[in-house]
DNA sequence: TTGATTCCCATAAAATCCCATGCTATACCA
DNA sequence: TGGTATAGCATGGGATTTTATGGGAATCAA
């Protein structure tokens, strides 16, 4: 059955008062499956949060050390902004994290949050920036190119 | 689960007048986990202090014995520099380290030491020095490669 | 002794856990 | 088919545990 490890999906569910929110069941699975974390961290170019498994990090920091870079100015840099932001997010007995306020005002998200799946990573937004989003990017889409919906007539 | 062994997220605490800084929690489970100490040095860049776990010193010795070629000499000697100024500093029963006069000095930490996650390794600044690092960065990142960040293919 | 270093205890604040409740979707049965 | 039982889930609130941090006692070195 479902053993996938690809966060799909919309979902949205409510902050309380502590930054508590409910890790979509589906996320949670997944999490159990690859028994890794969320990590998450403030998106470097929307106004969202980003997540995805410890594991991913895991095998970026592997990267980094195989290709000898102990010392690289550039890897450091980027080591830096990722590792330095990105915190781990267990979820407790109910299914819930607690977002730190840092992430919150980033994604100004006050009591709703939208988790969008994205495959290996997915984001968390506001309902409002998530809907001026989403209409952005059916935009954009139709913009580039219109040929991929004109060709593919039947199938969606 | 998280049996990870990633130094994360950015973590602010206050150096007593006896050098006595609190290492965060998640830094001290790693710790635990591999049972082995952190270990600090100088920075031989910026002016902030470096920490890493002994396992991963013991890793990098190692690879300077097997890989003749892997590693310029120019890398040996700054590894042998690393190994010449780094200290093992092992945490008290409340969570604790000791930071020395070198480090503070060079580090220009008074009474407050921001510690940054980067994978495998951590770095420990003053907040000012810290503040101005994290601004030159994130433009020095998003200016250079903004699509390395995390983003296999074209999912953003 | 004097100065420094390490250990131990105390406390407030913050993070985490636990239980209770109501809701939804699915399974089951008549 | 329709109606009900059941399991899983989202959510609220309070209790409990960790954590950060200050101060002092004990240990060690010169």
């Amino acid at each position: 059955m479902g053993s996938s490890s690809l966060f799909l999906d919309t979902v949205t569910n409510k902050v309380d008062a502590k930054g508590r929110v409910s890790l979509p069941s589906d996320y949670r699975a997944i999490l159990k499956n690859l028994s890794t974390d969320v990590v998450c961290y403030r998106s470097l170019t929307s106004p969202c949060i980003e997540g995805c498994t410890e594991d991913l990090l895991e095998k970026l920091a592997a990267n980094m050390e195989s290709s000898m870079d102990f010392f690289s100015n550039e890897q450091d840099e980027l080591t830096n902004l990722i590792f330095g932001d990105a915190k781990r997010f267990p979820f407790d007995s109910t299914g819930r994290i607690v977002l730190s306020e840092k992430l919150l005002k980033h994604a100004q998200i006050s009591d709703t949050a939208v988790f969008i799946g994205k495959g290996r990573k997915f984001q968390i937004w506001s309902p409002e920036n998530w809907e001026k989003e989403e209409q952005r990017i059916r935009q954009a889409v139709l913009q580039k190119r219109p040929q991929l919906f004109l060709n593919n007539k039947g199938d969606n």
